[in-house]
DNA sequence: GTGATGAGTTAGCAC
DNA sequence: GTGCTAACTCATCAC
């Protein structure tokens, strides 16, 4: 995720008014911290109270540009100011990745699922098949061991399949699904 | 989860002292609460100070009887403590739901995986035995066309499994691996 | 200094 | 009231 995060769209319905707060803990909803906002007015109205968003995509270069002339106070306070609000990004990336993560598991545990399926279908057809081709085999192996000890008669032999085969009397084909 | 939390576990090396705090902010590490302890002191020695265990595990009629003789205010302190505590357990029982949650998914992934692989080899074995099987047919198949039409001579078969089917004449078994 | 994450706090929903 | 959870803050770790 890129470095920039909009801070905005994780605060809730305006209850944190952080954007102008010195001391960024969380307010008893009673005080919306008004002190923090006296002591930037006592700098003078050209000050230009950085919002978080500014403060936030400021490189430490521009920041210090931004610091020259403050007292030492002033200077650590925009700081972790600005510490504090990297990190609510960070939680929100953090969280993001969280969620994202566990769909990832959800989806392969699906596409897992589907692949259990097709296989499983894939094995009972199969099974079918042996079974079938099986039956087929047996069949057909009675009726060459009563022609090839003496061609009596094909009565004894009851397969349908057999009489298929020695009905037609054209080529052998090997191809798939001749067995069908 | 039972409605009991040890919440000293939870606990980061003892940095929040919350058992005695009237406000249950964390303290920026350099004041450990010694406000809130004072008013404590204030009610008397014989004011039991409730432990957060103690206030975490009291029904609300056992709370009710605490409260008696306290100010309105000590009440909505006392219970707002309690509700604090409560949340801490809450989120603790919360992230451990999480956590097993993911592993929980991830467990059912490697089973799944292994499902997989388990019916991916069936597959393969059975696929294996219906080549087998098909080329033996097909073998068969030709040996029985010739002896049908006219027993001439079994030379033009190649098949060595025909060949054995001929020479054996004992029953037809039907058991499974009678083809291998 | 930057990014990530566990734990704790708060707000707010659902019952 | 109770329980849960998203969002936030803070401490702490790794780089």
């Amino acid at each position: 995720m890129p470095p920039q995060f909009a801070a905005s769209i994780y605060l809730k319905s305006g209850v944190l008014e952080t954007t102008s707060g010195a001391t960024t803990q969380a307010m008893s909803s009673d005080g919306i911290s008004s002190k923090a906002l006296k002591v930037k007015r006592e700098m003078g109205e050209n000050t230009p109270v950085l919002s978080d968003d500014e403060l936030m995509g400021m490189t430490v270069r521009e920041l210090n540009h931004h610091l020259r002339g403050l007292s030492k106070d002033e200077v650590a306070r925009l700081k972790q100011r600005r510490r504090t609000l990297k990190n609510r990004g960070y939680a929100a990336s953090c969280r993001v990745k969280r969620v994202s993560q566990k769909e990832e598991l959800e989806k392969q545990k699906t596409d897992l699922q589907q692949e259990v399926q097709k296989l499983a279908r894939e094995n009972n057809t199969m099974r079918g098949e042996l079974d079938a081709l099986r039956a087929k085999y047996d069949a057909l192996q009675t009726f060459a061991r009563t022609v090839a000890h003496g061609p009596v008669a094909p009565a004894k032999v009851a397969a349908t399949s057999v009489i298929t085969i020695v009905k037609s009397a054209n080529g052998v084909s090997s191809n798939q699904g001749a067995y069908s």
